[in-house]
DNA sequence: GATTCTGAAG
DNA sequence: CTTCAGAATC
């Protein structure tokens, strides 16, 4: 089983480089999908279900929006943090997080706040954003012994200073900081390993390249998407890479899709 | 000779239709373009040199601008009314006049105000600017005796009721006013004639569709987009006609072009 | 209906 | 650098 993960910036600017990477990639079973950037009414479903794929999505208008599509039908699909936060408080409001069930496994599809600029009211948001986060995958990770659960998407986080071209200063960079890494941390400390590192320790892999300052050009990315995995899933990972391929074609993505194979 | 007029709705988003349509015409000696819609420093000038044309520009930001696209390079080219008319006011404030000489031929490119709608301030502007130009080509044509000028451009005006697909409660319509038909009647009084009517007389040819309300489709258009001539130029008029191929094409401009020749 | 700008966002 | 919304223009 192939699940993968694509930051895409709007589905509707990419929706024929989506199709074609999927037409491309016939083993991915899920793709999970970030930044889709449309109300649920225009999301573009006839070119997935064309294709035998399930959509499944949790749209709004003009930011931000995460979607599954799956080839086999999804169960227990449920979108934002509600109900099983009780006090979401206006966390739901932006539309970030989707999770659906396929083989056993939950996915959790998950769009992270980017922050804009450390200490702003949405760098304060993400850290507030990244504990509601804590709070609903604690829910699921304790409904049962050993669970079969993946998070992924789009973290808006390096996890270590290997994820980034340039580490160098990186406390005053958004996506860098201390207090976005602890926070991040705290989520994974609940059970959740980086499967992407099974299988390449080594620095210089990204899954986003700024568009401005050339960053594709240079190669000057960061890791920021990933697959996070309980135990049993993690040992079970037969394969987790990204593939840069269509970050170098016209009108890309900023983010390329990242593929965990079990 | 041939001489070409086309408004093609920003030259940057339609550039390859026109340097397309350029190559699959390549008896056309001089391109007339307005609404370029573009500043100076960001004409794409080399598509266009890169296929052996000289360019001549006169543009501004997001509205209006006119180039002269010329096989051979063009003498005496001039921009806007002034120093020919004294007292322009603000009427060079927008960019829709470039003039120059080719083989002896004085030609003159010209994107006459839209109007928007009767009675309104751009009406008004639409009277004075078609006074200011009668003033400035009564120059030219005074300079000289039998002079051969060709005045080309959409002129906004449509200058009989042949020339609009549906002539009932045209006085309401903007472009088809008694008024605007008089302002552009002083100006071709100073002995400029309709060359495209010397070889087609009759009805239901035209060069602009409206996108809206499938003009194109139902072929609902308008001839506004002229070449008038002096006598001595009229007669030696070989053909004028309108391309309507371009229109056809995806995302292509509301006007098709018009090619006079010699 | 199609284009452009501005301003916000990433 | 790229996207989107909303306004203005034609």
């Amino acid at each position: 089983m192939q699940i993968a993960s694509w930051n895409v910036n709007s589905i509707r600017t990419r929706i024929q480089i989506v199709i074609d990477w999927l037409q491309s990639h016939p083993s991915v079973d899920l793709l999970c999908l970030q930044e889709t950037k449309v109300i649920d009414p225009d999301f573009p479903h006839t070119p997935f279900t064309d294709l035998g794929y399930h959509t499944y999505i949790y749209g709004q208008k003009a930011y931000n929006g995460v979607a599954l599509i799956s080839r086999q039908p999804l169960s227990e699909v449920s979108c934002g943090f509600s109900p099983l936060v009780a006090d979401v408080g206006d966390f739901d409001e932006q539309k970030r997080v989707i999770s659906g069930v396929i083989d056993d496994i939950r996915i959790v599809n998950l769009y992270v706040p980017n922050g804009s600029a450390v200490g702003s009211d949405k760098y304060s948001y993400k850290l507030g954003w990244l504990e509601i986060l804590r709070q609903y995958l604690e829910v699921l990770i304790k409904a049962q012994p050993n669970p079969k659960i993946v998070i992924c998407g789009d973290f808006n986080v390096a996890v270590e200073d290997i994820d980034i071209h340039n580490a160098k200063k990186r406390e005053t960079q958004v996506m860098a900081t201390d207090l976005e890494r602890e926070a991040l941390q705290a989520v994974l400390q609940l059970g959740f390993k980086d499967v992407f590192r099974k299988f390449t320790p080594e620095a210089g892999h990204y899954s986003w390249w700024d568009y401005r300052s050339g960053g594709w050009k240079r190669n000057q990315g960061w890791r920021i998407d990933y697959h996070f995995a309980t135990d049993v899933l993690y040992d079970k990972a037969i394969d987790c890479s990204i593939d840069t391929a269509p970050r170098a074609l016209v009108q890309p993505s900023d983010h390329a899709p990242v593929i965990l194979e079990f």
